[in-house]
DNA sequence: TAATTTGTTCATTTTTTCTTGAACAAACTA
DNA sequence: TAGTTTGTTCAAGAAAAAATGAACAAATTA
C-alpha cells in the first residue's frame, strides 16, 4: 500500500494509528493507573494490551504508543510482577508476545501483593517500635495520653490486617 | 531551664525539638500518606496533631516541623477538607486551634470523599464514552472481541461501586 | 565467527509534584 | 488610623518521579 505524497508523514513518524475505542480503553486506564500512583505508560500498555485481540510484541507496543523502548520494557517488567500481564510462547518467532491478563480479582491480587504489603510490612516495623517507646514514657497526663496513640495506631493495624484480605472475596 | 554553651544551635534555628515519640508518630504517618498518594508534608502535619496532647497552632506546627506557612496552611487545608483535621476555638485567642480526628471510619470516608470518588467519576464517564464507540463496532471478530471487553470494564466499574461503600461498614 | 535481532539496564534529561517565601487580605489593637 | 497579628494564595525554585536513549548482554542466524 503506497502513500498518498500530500500527507505530511513528519508529524507522526511510523506508528500504526491508535483507533478511537483504542485510544479511549487506553485513556480509562491511565486514569485508572494514576489513582493507584502508577506512571501513565503502566496505563498505556496495560490499555492497549487490554483491547487488542491478538497478543503484542514490546516493539509493537513501542511503536503503536511512540514510547521508549526503556519504559516499554520497565513497564511490562512490573505489569507482569503484577500478574497483569504475562509472556506467551509463538512458534517460530524469537520474540515475547503479551498479553493482558483480565480477572479483576486476579490484578487486585497482584497489586496487594508487589505495591501494598511490602509498604504496610515497614508499617509495622515502626509500630513495633513505637510500642517500644511509649513503654518508657513517665506516667503522666501526656504519658498516659501518648501511650493511648500508639494503642490505636495498633488497633488500626490490627484492623487492617483482619480487611484487606477479605476484599478478594469480594472481587470474585 | 539555660542552654549549655557547648551545644551549636545554628544547626537547629529556634524550634522546639521533637521527643523521639513525636518523631516515630510522625513517620509512621509519613509512610502513611506516601501509600496513599499524598506529599509527605500532610503526614507530618497530621502526625505532630495525633500525638499532641493539646490542640496547636498554625505558627507551632511550622515551627515544630521546621516547615513553611505556605505549607503548612494549604497542609491544614487539605486535612479539614478530609475531615482528618478540626480548627478548635479558644477563648480569648484569635488564632486558629488544630486537633487531629482519629475515627478510622471517618478519616477512611473523608479520603474516599475527596480523593477516591471524584476520580471514579471520571472514569464513569469515559465508559459511557466508550460504550458509545464500542457499539458502533463492525460486526467482525475484532468487533466482537473488543466489545466484550468494553462490557468487562462495565462490569468492573459496577463491582466497585457495589463494593467500595461496604468497607465503610468493615471499619467502624 | 561476525552480524543481527531482541530485550534489559541505567545515567541523563524531561516532566511533574511539592515546598517555599513574599505579597496580600482580614481581623484585631494601640 | 496606622500598625500588628494571623492566615491564605500563588509564582518561582527545589525535589522527586518518569521517560528517554545509548550501551550492553543474550540468543539467533548467516
Amino acid at each position: 500500500m503506497t502513500i498518498p505524497a500530500t500527507i505530511d508523514y513528519a508529524e507522526r513518524p511510523a506508528a500504526l494509528s491508535l483507533s478511537a475505542l483504542e485510544i479511549g480503553v487506553i485513556d480509562f486506564f491511565v486514569g485508572a493507573v494514576k489513582v493507584l500512583g502508577m506512571p501513565k505508560s503502566i496505563g498505556e500498555i496495560y490499555g492497549l494490551l487490554f483491547v487488542s485481540p491478538e497478543p503484542l510484541t514490546l516493539d509493537s507496543l513501542v511503536e503503536r504508543l511512540s514510547m521508549s523502548k526503556g519504559s516499554a520494557s520497565q513497564g511490562l517488567k512490573l505489569l507482569r510482577a503484577f500478574g497483569a500481564v504475562k509472556a506467551i510462547y509463538q512458534p517460530g518467532d524469537r520474540r515475547d508476545y503479551f498479553v493482558a491478563q483480565t480477572e479483576l480479582k486476579q490484578l487486585a491480587a497482584g497489586f496487594m501483593r508487589e505495591q501494598i504489603q511490602p509498604r504496610l510490612g515497614h508499617g509495622e516495623e515502626r509500630l513495633s517500635h513505637l510500642q517500644g517507646i511509649a513503654d518508657t514514657l513517665p506516667d503522666s497526663a501526656t504519658g498516659d495520653f501518648q501511650r493511648d496513640r500508639v494503642a490505636r495506631l495498633n488497633r488500626w493495624s490490627k484492623r487492617g490486617r483482619e480487611v484487606l484480605p477479605l476484599l478478594g472475596g469480594l472481587l470474585d
